[in-house]
DNA sequence: GCGACAG
DNA sequence: ATCTTGTCGC
């Protein structure tokens, strides 16, 4: 199992957002949405906006350029009254509703000044790599009922990552084997992005389990799987890299639209995205009123899904193996620093 | 009516 | 996901 595939190709968001905040010129401002464009999705405005809130302020750094929304200030990192200073050293009007409109320079204009081509843009050669490993994906019956399933999840601490892998036995859920890693984290989280967060992490303690042969049949991991904007989530990324079974399990749906019937204890629902048949929702035996989503990852189908899941639920909302890793990843985090 | 959106 | 205190319920 290679590592390249997400490794190599993970840019430096960060580097990148900071240079293209460098080059809006003095006396003009730009808005998150804008830049969010220019990293190549504007779905990245919400990053955006969150980086320049914490982000380590230098003393040439030129986010006081940066604006939400309509002109308005505030939200900077360095205040709003810092920020109206500066501007107007410029020669930026800043009137009490926020800058006025002809300073703010729009995404056109913000890419030509930067010489930013459409395929220049991160985000889109990272959509672009999605789409191409979309073609991958296996959906098939197992070829056998497994005998262990792995939970796999990440949390965080500042910039680092820990990622937890748990084995339990099947059907009897059983705990069999967990193990952990610690690493930087690399990337952001952006809506549809999260295995260029999430997956490296994730392949370093699978590969840690592998290497003691602890690998299991089934690996479910705490993501979608097919049920993404572009096919790829999580989960299936996960699959296709390693070439093995992989399920996505989550609790919101983040695409697809469910069956319109009561979900009873223990039932299942179908989910269907871009008209195919590719996830369930399932409600636990025990009857927890919040039910989970299961979407295909790889080398599995609906069916098999459901099959493996299901036995695996104690008391919890999550499935066991799921939940431990969960848990045991959020204590880790915790004791870090 | 439009857009949201996993972790 | 994380930041956070107490509080309601099985």
């Amino acid at each position: 199992m290679s590592e390249s595939e997400v490794d190599d190709v993970v840019p430096d968001l960060e580097a990148i957002l900071r240079q293209c905040i460098a080059a809006i010129p003095p006396g003009r401002v730009t808005t998150c949405g804008a830049l969010a464009e220019l990293l190549g999705d504007r779905q990245a405005a919400r990053w955006v906006g969150t980086w320049l809130v914490e982000h380590t302020h230098l003393e040439e750094c030129a986010c006081h350029r940066v604006v939400r929304v309509g002109g308005r200030l505030g939200r900077s990192g360095i205040g709003a009254d810092v920020q109206r200073d500066l501007l107007r050293r410029e020669g930026v009007a800043v009137l009490p509703g926020g800058v006025s409109e002809e300073a703010i320079i729009g995404p056109q204009e913000l890419a030509s000044l930067l010489g930013i081509e459409d395929e220049d843009r991160p985000l889109r050669k990272l959509r672009a790599i999605q789409e191409d490993l979309r073609k991958k994906v296996i959906i098939t019956p197992l070829p056998a009922d497994p005998k262990d399933c792995a939970g796999v999840d990440v949390s965080y601490r500042g910039q680092w990552a820990v990622a937890v892998y748990c084995r339990v036995s099947w059907p009897g859920g059983e705990k069999l084997y967990e193990t952990s890693v610690v690493e930087r984290a690399r990337f952001p989280y952006i809506t549809s992005y999260l295995a260029f967060r999430e997956l490296s992490p994730m392949l370093s303690v699978i590969r840690k389990a592998a290497r003691e042969d602890q690998l299991a049949d089934v690996i479910a991991v705490d993501g979608s799987g097919l049920l993404h904007p572009r096919g790829m989530g999580i989960a299936s990324h996960l699959g296709v890299v390693i070439d093995r079974p992989t399920i996505g399990i989550t609790k919101t749906l983040l695409c697809g639209q469910m069956e319109q019937k009561e979900l009873l204890p223990g039932g299942t629902l179908a989910v269907e995205w871009e008209g195919r048949h590719l996830g369930v929702v399932l409600r636990s035996q025990r009857g927890h009123a919040q039910p989970v989503f299961l979407s295909v990852g790889h080398r599995i189908d609906v069916e098999g899904c459901v099959r493996v899941i299901r036995p695996l639920f104690a008391q919890h909302r999550l499935p066991d193996p799921i939940y431990w890793a969960d848990r045991l990843s959020r204590a880790l985090a915790r004791q870090l620093k």
